[in-house]
DNA sequence: CGTTATTTGTGCGTATGTATT
DNA sequence: AAATACATACGCACAAATAAC
């Protein structure tokens, strides 16, 4: 309920704008991005702030720099691309998407998804919303929850029938959860749109989509929620980094 | 050729050194690392200097810092990963299935794929193969390597035509590197089998396909092979966990 | 072939703001 | 209120890689 709406730094308001410039396809093949030089004067802000802003759209993967030639956009740019790696990462989601609701949450008997959860009994909710990336809707999402915690924000006005918003479903249900989210099991798999997928997203029935299935589980282990989601290649890439677990010694 | 010991900027030492600190047990709990200005007059450098190794560490998971606070490890100290997904989960992909090689490697002229593995000439070798579990191929891999990582291979039993073996390429590859791989960015979508993956993989042109698109690099952030995959989501499913990547304590 | 200009990378110094103790 | 510690922002200098001349 606070939340002051405290300004961004400057750093990651230039690296939105660039972001924002480099999905409207300038910056396309090999032609170079401005020089931090050229960002610097442009902006007015300090050649240091402009590495800044860099640095995050090299850390996504947005962007590559060779030194002496220039920035270039990556391969994949242009879709949305996201480092998803920590459930921090799928929190944030919500800062450039947009969610609508295409359902109402509402009380269902449905075996599978209360199996899926762990439930004693079959009894769940349903809610079904789209989430858009400049005004274009990259995906279909459907959301399980138990009972007791749908309960929870079920009359809250960001799940309504048609709502906009910038949340997360997550987001918005963990501040009245008594146990925290600490883990999210994800299992991602290739399908084909089917009728309503194909309607909501705007594209053929059969076309490849990318399907994945979260498992929302709290620091006792229960299942808070169980979302299925399905992705629009075309404007969406899955992406993460791995890295060794610990040094390796050298050979 | 030549690579005369170039030294590693201090930043980076310093985040290893770090790195190695949180391993090794100091900072447990709610243990306050150093302060930058301490670490900055420790290892003779300036605050700024301290901060960008602490950033990379926070990229990581491995810290998360509190403004007035200080400085604490991650939960899972000892290890900061932000995924369970690893590069050793990648290694023991070869732990029960059957690597078959169609096409052993060859030395090709191909921009996309130097642009990729960022390569000052256009020459790269190839290589394809199929990946099988009881028998069944589930997935066709096309690897890209810089020639003069193929080279270290190339004569290798495992990687002639039509070869059977046990193994990844990585895993084969990384003896014979003087750095280690210590990074894998990946990006997985959908999309459909071309007449190559269906002719290998048994599954009609059009049919969905995972692909999952792996870039290699190695300590020094130098590009060491470009994988990309077409698995068949019959029998392949793509598994992370994710985990909070931060022990912040929640508010 | 070296020279020069451009562009990114590293490192340092300073100042100011904000959150916590 | 004061001290501590991180966050942002700007400035400068020099190194290294690249490209053009």
């Amino acid at each position: 309920m606070n939340a002051p709406e405290q300004s961004e730094p400057a750093y990651r308001t230039l690296a939105a704008e660039l972001r924002a410039r480099i999905a409207a396809g300038l910056y396309p093949d090999g032609v170079r991005l401005p020089t931090e030089a050229e960002l610097a004067t442009e902006f007015g802000l300090s050649r240091q702030t402009v590495r800044r802003a860099f640095l995050e759209l090299v850390g996504e993967g947005a962007v590559y720099r060779i030194p002496g030639r220039g920035t270039f956009a990556s391969e994949n740019a242009g879709r949305y691309l996201r480092q998803l790696g920590s459930i921090e990462d799928l929190m944030n989601l919500s800062a450039d998407t947009e969610m609508r609701v295409v359902e109402a949450p509402t009380r269902q008997v449905d075996l599978a998804a209360a199996g899926r959860l762990r439930l004693d009994t079959d009894v769940v909710y349903r809610i079904v919303f789209t989430r858009s990336h400049d005004a274009v809707p990259f995906v279909l999402t459907t959301v399980w929850w138990p009972a007791p915690v749908a309960e929870l924000i079920a009359d809250r006005p960001e799940v309504a029938a048609g709502a906009v918003s910038e949340h997360t479903m997550i987001g918005l249900l963990e501040p009245h959860l008594t146990e925290p989210i600490t883990e999210c099991v994800q299992s991602i798999t290739a399908s084909t749109a089917d009728a309503r997928v194909s309607e909501v997203l705007g594209c053929p029935v059969g076309h490849p989509v990318l399907r994945v299935d979260r498992l929302y589980n709290n620091s006792r282990g229960a299942s808070v929620e169980l979302a299925i989601s399905y992705f629009l290649p075309e404007h969406y890439t899955y992406r993460v980094t791995l890295r060794r677990s610990s040094g390796r010694p050298a050979p």
